[in-house]
Parts: structure tokens; sequence; C-alpha cells
DNA sequence: TTGTAAGCGTTATCAA
DNA sequence: TTGATAACGCTTACAA
């Protein structure tokens, strides 16, 4: 491997020199600096990232832990992550799926992790939080200090999915939710039936699903069962919404005209669904750059926001039928 | 940071002896390993991966690099690699559309890289592994030293559509092509046009697209201007097949009546699809499992096979009409 | 079985 | 403006 002695050699310089020359530095004279670059070049030198990491105490990357590469949400929240990093300075290290690769927040090969993983325990990031490590959660609140988070509006978006539905008038509501231990679900269920019952003296029912699509068709299968005629769905995500409409056909009902809905997402396939898919809306992309920003931020000890919360807001399309706004 | 030095202290032994004792050498005693042990758990020592890359001359780590996240199709492929390497003890660090880490290589930052990304130019791989470092393409040829390939069975996958496509026995062919520079679509429409010729005289069509939804919707256009009513068409993936079923009732026309489709892919919507769409499947999973097997033998040095090429085969659904086998 | 010490490639301090 | 040299945390001959 060619390195920084080599081309001290062949320059016949110090190492030291070269290394001024590499970083940069004003230390040494234009024109040695630049047959220091040539012939840098000329060797095809590239710096041991290992050696430098060990000297400088600093690696400038971070580790990203999700739960695993599925599905459109992720991509627009990582590009999102990573365009910030890009433009910083920052590589991106991405673990999926309870990864190992956790272990490299504690061993110091990253400045700074993000997690948007129920699966990555809450004991851990506060033991990684303790021993200095800076972190910023994306999915639950963690009040302790290196951690910060920043947090989908939940609450907000469930307030206005209900809102919505009871716009379009229905004789019930029905709430298909999320795994049981996922924190999104527990939020907007909850926010859900709070709004419901501030709101409307309506029947509610509860469907417990688990943010798939085939949850959607289990729901459908209950609603079918209920009787009804007009009623109103809040699927706490898009896909089992989808599920809904995959199914409710065959059982003789129709979307948007026998069972309005509103979903949570925006889920991309939301506009090709006939009628299109009424939904709660919020920037993936938008989320991703916040997150890495506040993460820059405290790995470089400036001020940062305690919480941060995304805005959602409606995207009224056809599911709901035809309703005065 | 507590390192081996802390802990050597708290023993009274000196740093090598922790250094074996940590690496479960045996040429420790059995109980002052034990101790050692212990009071590195106490002072919750984690090793500095600096440090232990920097003498070892070896990460553990490997890149892969994808030109996004985007899609159902990378999330298995991936798994099976992420399986593999965590059997082996490797850890995966992902570069996404053009990241700066692919730096890593040549930074050796990483043991190896696996490259499935048109916009990885040949030239750099070549560099790379031409600087000694262990590369493996999933999406092209590259004959030099250092480099092996683990490649979609692109040709016998086209050969099995066309074949399949000529027992719904259409007046006319259409492909519909991938963008120009991708060199799944050209080998799959060089194939298919080739097993074209052999096998029949129909009229053949080239429509070109690029791979999306969009483009489907375009060659549905195309079709319907065609004015016959039993085309047989091979979509070069299934998401132009989707974008057909998409449009071609708006125009009149029935998929797998007026339309006979065959895909590439078998994207997790083709099922779903009204009539469920016949398209060539391969293992994603397995494939992402072979391309790290084949990465770790050339790292540990052992024996492999310069081209492995992955098995196709054809999923027969209603998307040909009705048809005997 | 344990300790001493060299060295991995880089950066940074201090002298020259 | 440059050079000698000591770290950074770890592994590993070699010596004891």
């Amino acid at each position: 491997m060619v390195g920084i002695r080599d081309i001290a050699d062949k320059a016949g310089v110090s190492i030291s020199t070269v290394s001024y020359a590499l970083n940069d530095s004003d230390k040494v004279t234009a024109e040695t600096k630049k047959r220091i670059l040539e012939i840098a070049d000329k060797l095809h030198y590239t710096p041991n990232l290992a050696g430098r990491m060990l000297k400088k105490q600093k690696t400038n990357m971070i580790g990203m832990y999700i739960a695993s590469f599925g599905g459109y949400f992720y991509h627009h929240m990582i590009d999102g992550v990573a365009q910030v990093l890009r433009e910083n300075n920052y590589e991106l290290i991405i673990g999926s799926g309870g990864s190992h690769s956790r272990e490299f927040i504690p061993q110091h090969l990253v400045d700074g992790a993000i997690v948007l993983d129920s699966d990555f325990p809450t004991s851990l990031i506060e033991r990684y939080a303790n021993a200095g490590n800076q972190i910023v959660v994306m999915d639950r609140e963690i009040k302790v200090p290196n951690v910060r988070q920043v947090l989908l509006g939940n609450q907000a978006g469930a307030i206005q999915a209900v809102d919505t539905l009871l716009t379009a008038n229905p004789d019930a509501v029905v709430f298909i939710t999320g795994p049981s231990d996922s924190n999104d679900s527990q939020l907007r269920l909850q926010a859900g039936l709070t709004r419901m019952d501030q709101c409307s003296d309506k029947p509610v029912l509860v469907i417990h699903g688990d943010f798939t699509v085939d949850s959607g068709h289990h729901a459908a299968d209950m609603i079918a069962k209920m009787g009804h005629r007009n009623v109103g769905v809040f699927a706490l995500n898009d896909e089992m919404a989808i599920g809904l409409y995959e199914r409710l056909p065959e059982l003789g009902l129709k979307p948007g005209v026998d069972v309005k809905i509103v979903g949570f997402d925006n889920d991309s396939l939301g506009p090709y669904l006939t009628p299109a898919l009424t939904t709660i809306d919020y920037s993936k992309h938008g989320w991703g750059e916040l997150t890495a920003k506040t993460l820059i931020n405290m790995i470089e000890g400036k001020q940062t926001v305690k919480n941060q919360v995304l805005k959602t807001k409606v995207i009224h399309r056809g599911s709901l039928g035809e309703t005065e706004c």
C-alpha cells in the first residue's frame, strides 16, 4: 500500500510536510504543495482511513439503523438524510434488521447515530448515550442527555384524519390499528379515539391490524360482517387501506361509497386506487433532512432543539365520497 | 474513552495480557482471562475499531454500492447479502446513489465491494481492482483480476419469456425495453429478438421504455394505435407491464385477452393484477447470497468461479389468456 | 504464562 | 517554511 511515507521519500521531504500538503495547510509553500500533490497523484495515493480515524478520533461517518429496507417509505427518508450528510461531509452507514453494526456506535466507528427501528432497545440507546455517543431517534421519546428526537406528528395527523372522516358523515367509525408494539400506531389510535370522543357520538369500533395489506383484507371481512352501509374507516396506514380496496368489492361493498376511507402516510399507490385514497401526508424527505441536521448540530456542538415534530397535512382525494369542504 | 490500557492498570497486568484475554487466546490462564473479562465488562470496555483495523489491515466490513433504495427488488437481494455476511462475521456498509463512500474501497475501510449500480463507472472498478481490491459486480462483465461477476440469466430468461409468449399464439409481438444504457435491457432485448427470429415469423415491434410504470402507459398507447386485437407483449420488466394493465382498459383493450403479457422480475404486485401477470422469476435472495459468498471466498483467498449466472424460471399466471401447456 | 516493545498510517506539537 | 518525533489504541513477535 502506498502511504504518506512513500510520497515523502519520492519528494525528498518529511512525512509531516506531506501531511500538511495533503491537508491543504498554508504551512507549506504553494510550489512544494503542488509538487507533493503531483507525486501523490502519480503514485495513486489514497489516505488510509483507519490511520486518520485513529489519530483524529473522528470518522465523519454516521450510522443509521432501520428495521428493513422494504417499502417506498424509507427510500425518501433515507434520501433526505443522505443529502444533508453529503452536504456536510459525512458518510452514511446503514444497518438494517438488528444488524451487528450497532456495535459501531460504542466502538466509535461512527460519530453519531440515527435510529428508526423499534427493535433497537431503548436501554441500549440510553447506554450508548450515557457513554457519550450522540443519537437521534425517530420513533420514540427518550429523555436523556445526548439523545434528541425528530418525531412524526402522529397525534395531529390522527386528529386531522378523524375530522376529515367526520365530514363524510358516516353512521359508524372504524379504526384499523398497527401492531400493538408500534409507537406510531399507539399514538395515532389514542389521539384518534380522543378526538372521536370530543367531536362525535357515532359508534366506534377498533380492529387490530399490523400495518400490512393482509390485515386490511381481514378488516374488510370484519366490516362486511358489521352490516352497515355507510361506514367511515381510519386505516392507521395506507397499506391497510389498500387491503380494504382489494377485498371490499368482493364483499359487495364499494370503497368511497359504502365505506369511506382515510389512510395515513400518503403511499405512492394512493392516487392510483379507485377512488383515489384520501390520506395524511408528511414530508418523508424533509423528515430525513431535519433528522440529519439535528444530529450534525449535536456532533458539532451547536445548539439543538430537544424535540422536533414533523407537520402533517390532509390530502383530499375521492375515498370519502362526495363531501363539501 | 476506556481502552485496553485502563483494563491493564485495573487488573495489574500488561496490555498484551489484556489483549490476549480479550481475543480469547490460550496464552493466558483461564482464571486471569476471566478476571480481565470481568473488569472489561465492569468498565464498559468496547474495543476501538480504528485501532484494530489499523493494526490488522483488515476491517471485516464490506461495501455494497447500489443505485437507490427504491423498490421491493433490492430488499430481498440485500437481505441475502446481509445474511451471508452476518454468518461469516462481516459487516455491511451500503452506499447508494453515487455516494462518496465509494472512496471506502481504495481507503481500505472495506475488505471488498459489491456493485449493482450502472452509475458506478467500470473504469473506476477496474482501477480499484488493479490496486488490489476485491470486487464482485452484479450488473456487467468485467474481465480483470480481482473482479468476479454474479449475473442474472437475462438471456435465458428472455428466451423463456418469448417461448411462453408464443404459446399464446399472438398475431404480432411487441417488446417494451428498458433504458438503452441498461445492460439488463440490452441483453433481454437481444436474446428475445434472436429467439423470435429463430422460432417465429410473426411481426415484431420494439417500443423503447425505461423500466417505469409510465413507459408502460406510453407503450399501451402505441399498442392501441397498432389496431391489432391479438398482440403478445414481452415487457422487459414487470413495472412496465403494470403500466400496461393500468392504461390498456382505458383504450378498450383487455389484458390477457386482446393483449397477452409476459413480464420479467416477478414483482410482488404481479399476483394482484387481473389477470395475474405471467412473468420471469429468479431468486433475489439467492442472488444476494451467491454474491456475498463469492466475495468472501475472494477475500479469504479461496477458489472462486469466474462467472456465475443465476437461473430464471417462468411463473405461469393468467396474463396469456387460456393456453395449454 | 506474562511482559516488553515495535509498528500499523496518520496527525500534530515542537524545534530548527 | 520544514523536519523530527510523539502520540492515537491495538496486535503480535520475541523475551523473560
